[in-house]
DNA sequence: CCCTGATTCGC
DNA sequence: GCGAATCAGG
């Protein structure tokens, strides 16, 4: 396949709207996302102006980046600093039952005023959760700790997190509440 | 693991 | 110019 005006139109109409590289070979056909990468560059559109979209795994790279040069064979062999799998902290959600009742909880900054579909998508997601203990938790399972840590009936999600943050999809939604939850609450 | 784009370099 | 292999990261 080479790149017809067409084709490169669609790629360009497609990259400006945010379409990821694998989309967009996807959609072309007969060529894989690094031939669509490599052509985006070699158009000079490398860089999305403006456009926001969907930012998978773009990290805008500083011009001026540190190159291995010759990619023979050299790297491979690294050291390699594994992370240290940390604990993660609790989310605030289910303090409360973590805490003996009579003391004071300490002020929570919005632990309460959840989506009600985001926690209806918790406990049904709770439901599936593979119940991890602390030493089974991997870099890709879900975080969330449920119960009372000094029980035995204590465990974390374990699902499958998404990419890049420490819970998994249901549990992003309570953990991460982008400010604002309720918009317009008639009173 | 999945995914993303970025870069290099033989072709 | 092209794009696989690789790198770098979420």
């Amino acid at each position: 396949m080479s790149w017809s005006d067409e084709r490169v139109e669609l790629l360009k109409k497609m990259w400006g709207e945010g379409q990821s590289a694998s989309q967009i070979a996807k959609e072309l056909g007969g060529v894989t996302r690094n031939a669509v990468i490599g052509k985006v560059h070699r158009l000079g559109l490398s860089n999305r102006s403006g456009a926001g979209a969907s930012d998978g795994g773009a990290k805008s790279k500083t011009s001026a980046k540190a190159k291995p040069a010759a990619r023979a064979k050299t790297a491979k062999s690294e050291p390699k600093t594994e992370t240290p799998k940390e604990p993660a902290a609790a989310p605030v959600s289910r303090v409360k039952a973590i805490i003996p009742a009579g003391q004071p909880l300490p002020p929570q900054p919005s632990a309460n005023e959840i989506d009600p579909e985001a926690l209806a998508k918790v406990n049904e997601i709770e439901k599936k959760a593979k119940k991890l203990s602390l030493m089974e938790l991997t870099e890709r399972t879900c975080k969330w700790p449920v119960g009372d840590p000094a029980t035995p009936d204590f465990w974390f999600c374990g699902l499958p997190v998404q990419a890049g943050k420490p819970y998994c999809d249901a549990h992003v939604g309570v953990a991460f509440q982008p400010m604002s939850s309720r918009r317009d609450r008639r009173r």
